[in-house]
DNA sequence: ATGAAAGCGCTAACAG
DNA sequence: CTGTTAGCGCTTTCAT
């Protein structure tokens, strides 16, 4: 049987109080005793059980994660910052796997909670008034990672959509370009659609460019429906010289239609993805983008959380953004 | 402060024991008390703390999956899968992302230990020594997905690696390719390197192809690494007519290389990537692959470790391959 | 410097 | 049907 405590306060003949005292470093024993215990904690393989400790009113060091899609490139990227940053603490993170469902979501949370899990983090979720009532009853903390809620009731870190779209948008017009169209994410979205679509409408409009209601289409950030909208744009809009995708994916769909239309990128057709993710690097030509430090979100995000559950008070942050130039915007100005 | 068994116990006037009963659905009570107790568990907002259910010696409910990299193609859709179905079976997952760091394997596996999960999950890591001393050490049930220990002392769960890449290399010859490249992964991988080598090299020596030392090259599974490979390889075996990559990063790095060379695929080079990854089917013109059914593997992964939990016997399993056609390959019999 | 004992929230005999 | 009680492994006063 796994040794506990108890076993090597007995075998070396001390209380397992003092057993416990050098387990975790407190003062009040001698070298002597301590030599002794950590000896016959090597010899018997003893290792203290995390559950105990929780239940006695320590933190079990764990926290939980949800999120729409671990499998999401972008969701994927997020994950991998939180769970360096997790693990630079000595924290454990449980993974959650919302898929977009209320039930599942409810249930996880419910999970977390049986388990008693620190705090967590929600990363590219809509908030739904459901959601945040079931959370606020859990007495955890929380971040939002890359999204955020409607009361601001939440901590958050995240890129600013608006801004960023819109000097996305003003690349496109510093390179030249007049005629612009934009492929949004679904309509609805509050936090990854309407900013951008709004940023990017406010950057025509402070260049005194005509926002044209054919040049604007609705996908839902993926590769398909990229592809489906770059071929609705060709139809109904057939002048643009450049298209910003409000994600990698749709820019890389926007790519796909191009090519299939044999319109050459970017000598006739520039476009823009948004988000950076390693999909960016691959095609070819390889793609221009605005870039989101999803790694970095994570990271800060789960140690905006830890500082949380230390109890100390944490702000908001945006981190900023980035837009990087790789073949497939084209300076028409010379 | 959170309600326990206690204080609903106290509130309606029975023993904890009770309401322990109720709760765990045992019998011995009559539909009156039951009634109660509900009632008091939905007042006073009550749920189980898993934490001190785990310490009587019950299952906590939890397993950990250990994986080189969460935020690889591979790993995600593995880890979707493994997710999927451990939240259908009600087990919560914890991840550890070991970055092919040993310190940090057996570090988390310290972790797991003392949080005394039930069981774990190993993705795609090359199993050492001292690995598998530590885990057999543990006492906990083990499946290894998409990856095998030299001892086959653990059960697992993958594809056929030498008969797919054999299957693809066959799938080549009879579109009529004679003169097959191959872009291998890591020269001394036993999991995902050498086998995939072994297939090719057999298919060729059945179909009486010769097999040129400059047909084969070694990369690292990354897109760079099949961008150089590529290169490599139209230099140094510019004759080729086919090359079999053996991960679909490499493969579309294969196709970058082209198209910056001016060689047009598939017209003048065939190219068949393996995995099939989201990206496969994103690259203009698709990817043709081998592909593995990762989802699967995770989700049939999960379910044999619960089967090894609950004490059942678990066989090893070969999980079943397919090559997907897209338009990376020109058949050049006709 | 060390030990005894209470108790974290729950389950599982054992007794009625 | 229901209650009492003894732990699970550990931390934490409170004594000594």
């Amino acid at each position: 049987m796994k040794p506990t405590i108890k076993d090597i306060a007995k075998k070396i003949g001390v209380s397992v109080a003092t057993v416990s005292r050098v387990i975790n470093n407190r003062s009040g024993y001698s070298p002597e005793t301590e030599k002794k215990v950590l000896k016959a904690i090597n010899k018997l393989g003893y290792y203290p059980n995390a559950l105990a400790r929780g239940l006695v009113g320590k933190k079990i060091k764990t926290i939980g994660v949800l999120m729409p899609s671990v499998s999401s490139m972008v969701a994927s990227k997020i994950l991998s910052g939180i769970e360096d940053a997790a693990h630079n603490k000595n924290y454990s993170v449980i993974i959650c796997n919302t898929d977009n469902s209320g039930k599942r979501t409810i249930n996880y949370l419910r999970v977390l909670r049986e388990k008693q899990i620190d705090g967590i983090i929600v990363v590219s979720e809509i908030l739904t008034d459901e959601y945040i009532n079931v959370i606020k009853k859990m007495e955890v903390q929380v971040v939002l990672v890359s999204t955020i809620d409607k009361g601001n009731n939440f901590t958050y870190i995240k890129v600013d959509d608006i801004k960023a779209a819109y000097q996305t948008t003003e690349y496109l017009i510093n390179k030249g370009h007049k005629n612009i169209a934009m492929i949004s994410g679904t309509k609805n979205d509050v936090v990854a659609g309407i900013p951008r679509v709004k940023g990017y409408l406010k950057a025509l409009e402070d260049y005194g460019l005509s926002k044209k209601k054919e040049n604007l289409v609705y996908g839902d950030f993926s590769f398909d429906s990229g592809k489906i909208c770059m071929a609705k744009l060709l139809k109904q809009s057939p002048k643009i010289s450049a298209v910003f995708a409000a994600s990698d994916e749709m820019a890389i769909g926007a790519l796909s239609a191009a090519y299939r239309h044999r319109i050459n990128v970017p000598e006739q057709l520039s476009v823009i993805g948004y988000d950076n993710t390693t999909l960016a690097q691959m095609t070819t030509p390889p793609l221009t983008v605005l870039s989101q430090p999803f790694y970095q979100m994570g990271y800060e995000g789960l140690s905006m959380l830890i500082s949380k559950i230390k109890g100390e008070s944490v702000e908001n942050k945006i981190l900023p953004h980035i837009i990087i130039e790789r073949q497939t915007v084209k300076d028409i100005n010379r």
